[in-house]
DNA sequence: GAGTTTGAAACT
DNA sequence: CAGTTTCAAACTC
């Protein structure tokens, strides 16, 4: 145990690999995917170790530049859409994805010295792209590293000029109307750079201050999607002449530079000149094959998003918790979209890593090798940007979405940011190779890597609401490794990690404990468990330990994937749920009426999932886990002398029975197991979204903003930001509102109860073909939340009759596939470590007799849901890495 | 910052 | 399954 092995995968698969990056990148897909199937994957989070398991596969150098990896994603079934049409399918990324595919295009234009932009619509995001270019580039060159890796070629004067000067200078190659159309797009966000660059306020402040006004902030990240993209190019071109020439660089550089201070038109203007340093790529793209067009687009996509997301990180990270939650939807979003887009940012980046290394000569052109390396660019000026160098210690970010609450946001974060980790360690290793050019250009990779992964590590903190924390981590661990640090690091051996671990703990603990309190980005401090045992936080919440966390010994690291693998599963095989999030939310709560119009209901009804067994506290101290996660204390709990003011268990059951007295004759059943009752109603609902499954709520993007906003601001990471999160929403105090707020779910479910049944039973039948908002049904499967009892009286009964009731319903329909599992099918053992808590609240008589019932059933449910899964069915957006997990999950599933 | 309290997790 | 121990967070001083 103290000398876990390691867990590389000596040859990548690619194809893996692919999957994993496909999933991610499949954020913009329209198709949405089974929440309940989220929520199983979710479950397990090997799938998602095993992504990042393949991830770190590509520190190897054999392993294939990722750039190989394109069909495999197209056989999974991800849309071999180009970006144009992913923006059409997509409504909410629609923008972005139209600035990439404008930008693709001006590209392309470009090199024909074509400025003719015939699409009138896209002439709006093509001009902010152009003008944002240069400010991208400003803020890039306006950071010191950043300006040092540069070279010291462009001067930073030059680029303050440009962006002053954008909106007058003459756009060269371009139209006048597009110059127009830029310059009025622009204003706004061009102002800004501008006062930022000026003041030379770092760009968290600048960010700051945009979130004062989410349109501007929205507007700054458009064009930030397009400066990603510009000032990959330039820095591409930078890197790419330093392979050969320093003076070289220096000499197109300049030019460069003085030319955007014309404007973005200049920058097109030059890019055909630019693009002679991507020649290498193009010639690689070209030997990828046929298909690299696909995948181009979509990286071009993806870096969009990437230059998006940083904005949104600096922003994020800027704001302090409060603020983040006030913003939770947006926050939320961005924080996906920031997880995303990083990790195919990233993943692109490697490609274009290897791609540089392995075809320097290649001289074929190609479009889509233009824009892979403007995405691989791209990811230069995002991690100079934001001016943070971070250890590249194997980054603590999230083994899986499991997480307690630490949902979604901090889940995909997690998984996303696990794979990105690696991804960069990968590239990092492999950029440091023989040649001294090559070294060069490694470092300047790494250079960008490093504060990658710092950010990304940010981002999650920040989607946690965790800015002191990513300020601390950042400032605490500020200094550049060099590769072989970073090497070094990675290989050393679990007391290795102490290094980060015992890195002052006491000031990270300060630290931590400031930005822990509901910022939801937890970090740990273990110091017997070496975080391998669910008293760890961070393992509990399925995600690894990083700078933060004051553990030592730590072997929650990505360094020892297998260990923390196999030490899930062991703790899975005893308590499937060990892993599941904390905190259920009835989905009575947002009644369907509600829901078309944007449901302000609070999630007060959201209960524990085990309930807690408070003794002395009274259910008033953190101690009690349903009051820390802001939720009232339920019919499951067993504590003693409840107080919670987020609801004592004594109101729940009065509730309960009130609901019960005027329940109708069909549904007396329904009243006589209220809590089946309830939970039955989530299961029904066709719109809940499981809150507990971060994957599921963030796959509810197809409803109304209103919804989708609501839904993802609980995907927060942790559970308590996650409930945090729900609270804000809610105008009342949870003591006021919770009680009522059961009383009226509850009604509202049982009155809804038969008209959805017919819903309900097509998610629980397994050979649905997607179990639309079946994500509810796990959690009602938790012996906590036995099964309500459907309509139809045969369903009834058989629920009734026994606590297996719906267990053994499902038994009957369970595919063979899923009855042959390595997870155990037999209930969990009474004796287990969650048993205990598992089990339903003794008082629940109705619930069965057994324990283990509840239980079984629940672990039916996961094992069904697994072939309802949409095999290759792409997430959308945020989803991505819930599809990886998906994904991940079936592919562990057969592995198994 | 050290020590205590608390309750979940793990163990028996 | 209940009781006990271990553990780490929460809390107190």
């Amino acid at each position: 145990m103290d000398s876990p092995k390691l867990s590389k995968s000596p040859i990548p698969s690619a194809s893996a690999f692919a999957s994993a990056s496909a999933s991610i990148s499949s954020s913009s897909s329209p198709v949405q995917e089974s929440p309940f199937s989220n929520y199983i994957s979710s479950l397990s989070p090997i799938k998602h170790d095993k992504a990042a398991h393949v991830a770190q596969g590509f520190v190897g150098l054999s392993s294939p530049p990722l750039v190989f990896t394109s069909p495999p994603i197209n056989t999974l079934g991800r849309p071999q859409s180009s970006s144009v049409e992913i923006s059409q399918k997509c409504e909410g990324d629609k923008k972005i994805i139209n600035e990439s595919c404008i930008l693709e295009r001006s590209v392309t234009e470009s090199q024909g010295l074509v400025t003719d932009i015939k699409n009138e619509d896209n002439k709006d995001d093509v001009a902010v792209q152009l003008g944002s270019s240069s400010e991208c580039v400003d803020e890039y060159l306006a950071d010191p590293v950043e300006t040092d890796c540069a070279k010291s070629a462009c001067s930073v004067k030059l680029n303050l000029k440009q962006s002053n000067n954008v909106l007058q200078s003459s756009v060269d190659g371009l139209l006048d109307l597009k110059n127009i159309k830029f310059g009025s797009k622009n204003n706004v966000g061009r102002e800004v750079d501008a006062a930022q660059f000026l003041s030379g306020q770092s760009e968290e402040s600048i960010e700051r201050k945009l979130t004062s006004d989410e349109k501007l902030l929205k507007i700054e990240n458009e064009q930030g999607s397009a400066q990603g993209i510009s000032d990959g190019f330039q820095k591409f071109e930078s890197d790419r002449f330093d392979l050969s020439s320093k003076e070289k660089e220096c000499k197109n550089f300049g030019p460069q530079k003085d030319g955007r201070g014309d404007g973005c038109s200049n920058f097109l203007q030059q890019l055909p000149g630019s693009l002679l340093g991507v020649q290498s790529y193009e010639g690689f793209a070209k030997n990828i094959g046929g298909d690299a067009d696909v995948p181009v687009h979509s990286m071009t996509h993806e870096a969009s998003e990437l230059q998006r997301s940083m904005s949104r990180r600096c922003l994020q990270f800027g704001e302090a918790q409060p603020e983040a939650t006030a913003t939770c939807s947006i926050s939320t979003n961005r924080a996906n979209n920031i997880i995303s887009s990083t990790s195919l940012a990233t993943n692109s980046e490697t490609e274009s890593l290897s791609s540089s290394h392995l075809d320097l000569s290649a001289k074929s052109r190609t479009r889509q090798l233009v824009n892979l390396s403007q995405l691989a660019m791209n990811m230069i000026p995002q991690c100079y940007g934001n001016s943070s160098l971070t250890v590249l210690k194997p980054s603590g970010i999230g083994l899986h979405l499991n997480s307690i609450v630490n949902a979604t946001s901090m889940g995909q974060g997690g998984t996303a940011s696990m794979k990105l980790a690696q991804a960069i360690k990968s590239t990092s290793t492999t950029s440091c190779q023989t040649t001294e050019n090559i070294d060069n250009c490694s470092d300047a990779f790494e250079k960008v890597s490093t504060p990658q992964e710092g950010a990304l590590e940010q981002k999650v903190c920040t989607i946690a609401g965790s800015a002191s924390e990513s300020l601390f981590a950042e400032e605490s661990v500020g200094f550049h490794m060099t590769p072989n640090t970073k090497r070094k690091f990675s290989s050393e051996d679990g007391d290795g990690n102490d290094m980060f671990d015992q890195q002052s703990p006491i000031k990270k603990r300060k630290k931590l404990s400031n930005s822990t309190d509901g910022d939801g980005c937890k970090r740990c401090n273990c110091k017997k468990t070496k975080c391998l045992k669910l008293y760890c936080d961070c393992f509990a919440a399925g995600i690894y330990c990083a700078e933060p966390c004051s553990c030592q010994g730590c072997f929650n690291r990505p360094e020892y994937e297998e260990t923390v693998l196999a030490t899930r599963k062991q703790i899975e095989s005893r308590n499937p749920l060990a892993f599941a999030p904390k905190i259920v939310q009835p989905v009575t709560e947002f009644p369907l009426s509600n829901r078309e119009d944007g449901n302000r209901k609070t999630p007060s009804s959201a209960r524990h999932k085990r309930g807690c067994n408070c003794k002395r506290s009274m259910c008033l101290k953190k101690y009690c886990e349903c009051y820390q996660a802001n939720v009232g204390c339920s019919i499951g709990c067993r504590c003693e002398g409840c107080k919670n003011v987020y609801g004592k268990k004594k109101d729940y059951c009065v509730t309960e029975e009130m609901v019960n007295r005027s329940g109708e004759i069909s549904e007396s059943r329904v009243a006589a197991k209220p809590k089946k009752e309830i939970f039955h109603s989530e299961l029904c609902d066709p719109y809940r979204l499981t809150p507990l499954t971060p994957s599921v709520q963030c796959s509810d993007h197809g409803k109304n903003a209103s919804i989708s906003r609501l839904l993802s601001r609980r995907c927060l990471p942790s559970p308590e930001s996650d409930l945090t999160v729900l609270s804000y929403e809610s105008p009342r105090s949870p003591r006021t509102s919770d009680s009522n707020d059961i009383l009226l779910e509850t009604s509202s479910s049982s009155s809804k109860a038969r008209e959805l049944t017919s819903l309900s039973r097509v998610q629980l039948d397994p050979r649905s073909r997607s179990l639309t908002s079946g994500g509810s049904l796990h959690w009602h499967s938790s012996p906590i939340m036995p099964m309500s009892p459907l309509n139809d009286n045969k369903k009834l009964q058989g629920l009734d009759s026994a606590d297996g009731g719906l267990y053994d319903i499902l038994e009957d329909d369970m595919p063979e596939i899923l009855k042959d599992t390595s997870m155990p099918i037999k209930p969990v053992k009474a004796g287990s470590p969650n048993g205990k808590r598992v089990s339903p609240p003794h008082n629940l008589h109705q619930l069965g007799s057994s324990s283990s019932g509840p239980l079984r059933s629940g672990r039916k449910f996961i094992l069904k849901a697994v072939p309802s899964f949409p095999p290759l069915t792409p997430c959308i957006d945020a989803k991505g890495s819930c599809n990886q997990s998906r994904n991940n999950f079936q592919e562990n599933r057969s592995n198994d």
